[in-house]
DNA sequence: GACAAAACCGACTGAGTACTCAGTCGATTT
DNA sequence: AAATCGACTGAGTACTCAGTCGGTTTTGTC
């Protein structure tokens, strides 16, 4: 691993759990051994070293979603939507600090006057949104789900994942233990609705 | 209003929205038109301000709670439920910036090693995640709802609103306009399935 | 080995920041 | 009229932190 990427790597961590204005460059140059004036000579401000993390987040975000859902086919829709939720939590869990880091207020606060930032959440929110959308246009057209608004039905899905992933970083409960409840659930929130007619 | 809760007002809509180590006291100073000593005669630290916040926090929501849901009858636990989203989302309404506050990793950073903190939050949380356990366990008393395990269960909830709201705090989607959708979701999920036989 | 460029170092700067404290002022009590 | 009180003031203090700059080391190339 290069200093560059050493740096990278421990101000994700540290932005994740201590925050952005709580780390100090110093604390950043503490853990990777470099000296305060290597950091700035690398990204030219604090502000830049958070973007950079934030590219290199979506980066990485879409490779993942590339190789999990490129040329894959699946049984049903309500099969794929299994599939997304078990993705989300696999992708919480290899990219953990930048998960954590992207659940904090900084960035969006950042994206607010700054266009680059901005487009790499809007990137990374896109990309993990579509998913779900992807797969309840694919239940409907396959007949597996009932016919809801897309959109809106998929931001329900992400908001469920997202929520429980929160609960776990603020401490109040063990997100994976609720896995087989969760697609449980949303399998009951998605199925197409038997009519009463037999 | 005192200068005292004018105070803790405006740290209330500053720490929501800029953060806590991100706010001075002087900004505090200008919003209120205090001298920075006034606030330090008032609350002995910037910490301090933010515990009295919680705790003025957690007894608005308690009491709030207690005038929507003590000596309530519900035709079902469905519809109990349809009733505590509402609650919920009316809540987030009425206290808008303490909610976004609540969203922050700093009060829950800081409930880490200040167990008054520690206290207030746990009741906020406990008191908005029991009325979802009592709303599946009172489903599931009246038959209206299938036999899924009420913790788990509630938490789910939890997380769907929760997350729901953050999408709106963090500028991803209008909350408010899934109400509906929300409810209908809910209702598909909790519903006891109807056996095949027929 | 010579040389340039890239990478790295760490003491230093100056703009803030939380908190203090001696003192003001109007109201109430003695 | 004197004494007391408590809310409030704002300049001062000790300290922190992002960013700079002049210098040193490492690396790649001929």
């Amino acid at each position: 691993m290069t200093k560059k990427e050493a740096i990278r790597y421990a101000a994700t961590v540290l932005f994740a759990h201590k925050g952005f204005q709580e780390t100090t460059m110093q604390d950043i140059c503490k853990v990777t051994g470099t000296a305060e004036g290597t950091i700035f000579y690398h990204f030219k401000s604090k502000e830049q070293l958070l973007i950079a993390i934030l590219e290199h987040a979506k980066t990485r975000i879409l490779e993942e979603y590339e190789t999990a859902f490129a040329d894959r086919e699946f049984a049903s829709g309500l099969d794929m939507m299994e599939e997304a939720i078990a993705f989300y939590f696999h992708l919480t869990g290899l990219m953990e600090h930048e998960f954590t880091l992207l659940q904090r207020q900084f960035p969006h606060q950042l994206a607010e006057d700054n266009s680059e930032c901005r487009a790499h959440l809007a990137a990374i929110y896109n990309c993990l949104t579509d998913i779900f959308e992807r797969v309840v246009r694919a239940g409907q057209a396959d007949g597996s789900m009932g016919d809801f608004e897309p959109r809106g039905t998929a931001m329900i899905l992400f908001a469920m994942v997202d929520g429980l992933l929160r609960l776990k970083t603020c401490n109040l409960y063990e997100a994976g233990a609720l896995f087989d409840q969760l697609v449980a659930s949303c399998r009951r929130m998605l199925a197409k609705p038997r009519d009463g007619s037999c």
